[in-house]
DNA sequence: CAAGAGATCATCT
DNA sequence: GATGATCTCTTGA
């Protein structure tokens, strides 16, 4: 089975569109030899310099330069002091938009392509669940950090995403998390939720 | 269970 | 000087 990386032209799309059919791609992380995977389950649009909840909504500045810049790549910052979030800038150049991969499901380190559902025991074994679910955590697992900002993910390269083939049954849509202060962007239905099990 | 507090620092005012 | 696109642990019912 083949496993194609997204390329520029995923990402070049609406980011609300993006973000959902982002989910059920697969995470690819490498260290060294060592390669980690995960499936993508939950996700969180940040839409353009009106959106209140995004961090670009206050102009270009030297952090949020990235979101400015073109599609397919990664926007990385530290949050409450320790955890790192990472998005994936969307859209065309100049137009700020990212997606925040907001949880993943880790797969075995065996893994060598192609999802097919119902995942297997080991796939979905206790303990996995929780290792990449949230931001924090996922960035963790993956061991993603600031010196990953701003790389381009459309190359095999440290960091990259593949097509799993793996179409979502159904697409929870909530609002998106800490973003009280967002005015009328807060409640927003941007976050989006699927489940493989 | 649910709610609250603490950790900890880059970024922007 | 304040704040946050979070997580974990503790408390108490």
């Amino acid at each position: 089975m083949t496993n194609k990386i997204l390329q520029t032209s995923f990402y070049n799309r609406p980011t609300r569109q993006v973000a959902q059919d982002l989910l059920g791609k697969i995470i690819i992380r490498q260290i060294g030899r060592k390669k980690y995977y995960g499936l993508i389950t939950e996700t969180e649009a940040y839409c353009g310099p009106q959106d209140q909840a995004s961090h670009a909504s206050k102009g270009r500045t030297p952090r949020t330069e990235v979101m400015f810049g073109p599609a397919g790549h990664t926007y990385i910052y530290l949050i409450y002091g320790l955890y790192h979030c990472f998005n994936i800038v969307t859209e065309k150049k100049d137009y700020p938009a990212a997606v925040l991969i907001r949880g993943a499901l880790p797969l075995p380190k065996e893994w060598l392509g192609g999802v097919t559902l119902p995942l297997s025991k080991r796939e979905m074994a206790e303990g996995q669940r929780g290792l990449a679910s949230g931001p924090g955590k996922l960035c963790r697992y993956f061991k993603i950090d600031k010196t990953l900002n701003n790389l381009d993910i459309t190359k095999p390269n440290k960091l990259w995403l593949v097509d799993s083939g793996l179409k979502p049954q159904r697409i929870i849509r909530r609002p998106r998390v800490g973003v009280d202060y967002a005015g009328k962007y807060k409640d927003k239905k941007w976050r989006f939720i699927t489940r493989f099990s």
